[in-house]
DNA sequence: TGCGTGTGTCATTTG
DNA sequence: ACCAAATGACACACG
């Protein structure tokens, strides 16, 4: 047969009156009720803020911590003392009440850090006429870490303080705000709860050689002989503090200089007895990773559909200490266009489930039956009533009650509409088969019943007319849907020309492949709901992750702060034989393998890091 | 009239 | 090798 033969298609038209149906079940793909598309990726979003919500919450953030100028006031001392002072005890430790009052306290996690110098500071830095520094700079002379905390909407100055975090590693002390950190005058909280009074004798532990940890020895006895282990040439400046009882200092930084950690680098232009190499701090490796995982993060919103205003956002939420700011309208999981298509969808299938319910009913009854071409879809059927609440397919739903194909009738999902469907189709009714086969056109009365014929005529397929033409015996659906066997009897049983039974294979070929065609779109159909379904899982668990992922490096960022505390405090009480506060630019601790802390002059701390920044670009090569 | 959709059909491949 | 099913591609009807 060639393609002429499909010029001459006369019945493979729709008839005028199926149209209704397809327009009325395509129309539930279309139409999409005003509430419900946007509702339904609202309600996602806004579940999505829930949880985030709720994992600030465990974190000590409020949901007013998502309104900006909430954030702000965030910043009055009163409120993070008050919040310090709960959660103080977690780390710092005796004294650190004290200390909390010249500390602010992060608003999320309790953590406390110092909010600013002590109101003398300017005439200590004249007292140190040498590493004067201007006023405006002394807030930065803790870690951007800190400052970091206090504006946390700060976009700039937060990508600042993250590149500060990078830059630990090459570390140069500003002696001047060591000097000012770390001279704590008299009154000062600092040094009231942390080293001996001025005139307290140090308490100076022979074996420390020249290190004594003013006032709080009992506690850090860190010293011990290991300058011995030391290079000779620095020994006599080495300042070994093994802690003899297990200090909370942990060994797991290896031996690494933790000065870098917590001393800005290059505040300004300012003398720099040190000044140069660069500083690997212990958690260096987890700054860089931390930054990576940030910019990652960044490329991520961005190559993966994030509009710049949502990667910001996200970026924000990192930055942010204490404030999830994740809009409701951005949620990773709301970018998704075809989670949009799919709500809208799901909408209209909510909207018409009334309408269509018998319909879908219908059509997984109907999928049932299609077992004798080998396509049964019941258990697709039951997924996509799943689905229906999660995707929402029910356009869907009605292409499959139309594409019911093994159905000898078509329209049997909706039976009032039976009689109106197109029929291009070899699986008529059975009445309307028999109606073609068998009652000759005159035998009909005239009028309605003539009618009627011209109805059932139009009905008919054009294999339908082919065969009534030859005279086929039997009705095309016989000759469609018969197993081999009996077709070949039912062909045996008859004595047939070679045109009839050419026709007859034809027409069973035809049927067979419409059949076929049906059941392959149908299943097409299936694969892309599926698929769809794959990428909306696919789309939460990546917005699933990317919230850990945000988490994480929150509670890095904290436990960095956690450590940056610890070193100052740590470093802060130390005095020499002289009881005066050792200068930051000129010392550093340094946490050697075997959990011991030292004390070592900078320039050996800086040779050393020098060494160990070398070793693992060695090994990336 | 052009476009999108649904359908039937053919040719070919696949099992 | 044969057959049926599956599938890509095309044409057509319809809204």
């Amino acid at each position: 047969m060639t393609r002429l033969d499909r010029s001459s298609h006369s019945g493979g038209g729709h008839a005028k009156g199926s149209r209704p149906l397809n327009s009325l079940l395509a129309g539930h793909r279309l139409a999409q009720p005003p509430s419900a598309p946007g509702s339904r990726a609202s309600v996602q979003d806004i579940d999505l803020i829930d949880i985030l919500w709720r994992q600030d919450i465990d974190l000590g953030a409020g949901r007013e911590i998502f309104d900006y100028s909430h954030r702000q006031k965030e910043q009055d001392v009163d409120k993070d003392l008050q919040d310090g002072a709960e959660r103080e005890d977690t780390w710092s430790g005796e004294g650190a009440e004290a200390l909390a009052r010249n500390l602010l306290v992060d608003g999320e996690t309790g953590e406390s850090f110092p909010a600013q110098f002590p109101a003398d500071i300017s005439s200590i830095t004249e007292a140190v006429p040498s590493e004067s520094e201007p006023p405006g700079l002394q807030n930065n002379l803790l870690s951007p870490l800190l400052t970091g905390t206090e504006s946390p909407f700060d976009l700039e100055q937060q990508w600042q303080d993250l590149m500060s975090i990078m830059e630990m590693q090459a570390m140069e002390v500003n002696t001047s705000t060591s000097e000012i950190l770390y001279s704590a005058p008299p009154g000062d909280p600092l040094s009231t709860n942390y080293s001996l009074a001025p005139n307290t004798p140090i308490n100076q532990n022979v074996s420390l050689h020249q290190a004594s940890l003013g006032g709080c020895s009992q506690d850090f006895s860190l010293f011990s002989p290991e300058v011995e282990s030391l290079p000779a040439a620095s020994s006599s400046a080495l300042l070994p503090l093994v802690p003899s009882n297990s200090t909370s200092l942990n060994s797991t930084f290896g031996s690494t200089n933790l000065a870098g950690l917590f001393f800005p680098p290059q505040l300004n232009g300012t003398a720099n007895d040190t000044a140069g190499p660069e500083l690997p701090d212990p958690l260096g490796g987890l700054l860089d990773e931390a930054m990576l995982d940030e910019i990652s993060l960044m490329d991520l919103a961005i190559e993966e559909g994030f509009n710049p205003v949502q990667a910001s956002q996200l970026e924000e939420e990192f930055d942010s200490d204490s404030g999830l700011s994740l809009d409701s309208s951005h949620s990773p999981s709301s970018l998704s266009s075809s989670e949009g298509s799919s709500s809208s969808s799901s909408s209209s299938s909510s909207s018409s489930a009334s309408s269509s319910s018998s319909a879908s009913s219908s059509a997984s009854s109907s999928f049932s039956e299609e077992g004798a071409v080998g396509y049964s879809s019941d258990s697709e059927t039951l997924d996509l009533e799943e689905a229906e609440g999660a995707v929402g397919y029910q356009p869907e739903y009605s292409k499959l009650c139309r594409m019911s194909y093994q159905d000898p009738s078509p329209l049997s999902c909706l039976p009032y509409l039976e009689h109106v469907g197109h029929n291009h189709t070899y699986n008529m009714a059975p009445s309307a088969l028999d109606a073609a086969d068998l009652p000759p056109p005159g035998a009909l009365k005239k009028g309605g019943k003539e009618k009627q014929a011209d109805f059932l005529d139009k009905q008919m397929s054009r294999d339908e007319h082919r065969a009534r033409a030859m005279k086929i015996p039997f009705t095309n659906d016989k000759i469609i849907n018969l197993p081999v066997e009996e077709f070949n009897e039912l062909l045996s049983k008859y004595q047939l020309s070679e045109a009839q039974l050419s026709l007859i294979r034809d027409i069973r070929r035809r049927g067979k492949n419409k059949m076929a065609a049906q059941n392959c779109r149908k299943r097409k159909l299936d694969t892309i709901l599926n698929l769809e379904r794959d990428v909306e899982d696919l789309q939460r668990d990546k917005a699933r992750l990317l919230r850990e992922k945000v988490e994480f490096l929150r509670s890095l960022r904290q436990m960095k702060q956690k450590v940056q505390s610890l070193y100052q405090e740590v470093f802060g009480r130390l005095r020499d034989e002289n009881g005066r506060p050792y200068s930051p630019s000129q010392y550093a601790l340094q946490y050697a393998g075997d959990g011991s802390v030292l004390l070592i002059p900078r320039t050996l701390a800086d040779q050393q890091a020098r060494r160990q920044e070398r070793k693992p670009k060695d090994r990336r090569k």
